[in-house]
DNA sequence: TCAATGTGTACTAAAAAAGTATACAATGAG
DNA sequence: CTCATTGTATACTTTTTTAGTACACATTGA
């Protein structure tokens, strides 16, 4: 729903496999990303499902991107970990406002943080993996093109 | 920190109060609002304590804007609710990354929600109560003046 | 002067986020 | 051809946050 801590650590790890030509395993990851191994096990499951991250098993198994750096994005990344993103809790879920119709403050009130979420994720879309990791491209690059 | 529930009512107080030009006790209010009395009572000390809205105690006491309609924006609305606005856990207190400056990757997330969150408070800074409860306003009115 | 109304503080309950545990399944190096 | 290595699946526990409640008190105007 909101951007957890989960979703961040979710970033740092596909970056990680970006920057990492290699197969890397579930330790290497946790360590790098200082978070315990259960947790980054938990975390690259959901990746692994959204086909951001493939795995192999076995001994030598481990993890790589599923696809190009530059077809994965925060949104994309964000949104397996904690679902769809919504900046209130009025637009999560199907969460219907009790106040709809009866009173145009309140629906008011739900349109605005829409716009303004819609707008937060299209956002996030812009922003590739592939641009996190470039060392040639800065954070004013990114959010230029905001 | 994020925008939650009790915002939402806080917001829908306050539009309640710029519509009606009389002075509202508790008791009416979470009528309206559709909240118990005593979470109405909770959200508009807050209210009163940040000045959006003012307070007549007695018999025949209540609440009303602290100040012109127009003055008061869902940003001040909402964070004196919930405190400072922040779209992602990283932003919020005085989180500071443990892996700021270890590696580009981290940091740069934590500078692209920056950016986000900056533009979503500068987006609620620009709504004002006024422009809520105008029946000539339009979402769209709203909205695209982003 | 007392019923109506707000204040201040603190508490409880429910929900969500963060993290852990356990038993199992696949695979490839030896 | 087997077993150590590595991921999978499910479910549990703890912590934090959100949501809401309770109670004793303060003020004021009819």
């Amino acid at each position: 729903m909101r951007i957890t801590q989960e979703a961040d650590y979710a970033i740092r790890i596909v970056c990680l496999l970006a920057e990492s030509n290699e197969t890397l395993d579930a330790n290497t990851i946790a360590e790098k990303c200082c978070i315990t191994q259960r947790f980054a096990l938990k975390i690259l499951r959901k990746l692994v499902l959204g086909n951001v991250v493939c795995s192999f098993k076995g001994a030598n198994g481990g993890y790589r991107l599923g696809r190009d750096a530059g077809e994965i994005t925060m949104k994309d990344t964000i949104e397996l970990i904690d679902g769809e993103i919504a900046i209130s809790r009025c637009l999560a879920e199907d969460h219907v406002c009790s106040k709809s119709g009866e009173n145009k403050g309140a629906c008011f009130v739900h349109c605005v943080f829409d716009a303004i979420n819609r707008d937060v994720v299209k956002k996030l879309e812009k922003v590739t993996v592939a641009a996190l990791v470039d060392p040639d491209v800065s954070v004013e690059d990114i959010t230029k093109q905001f």
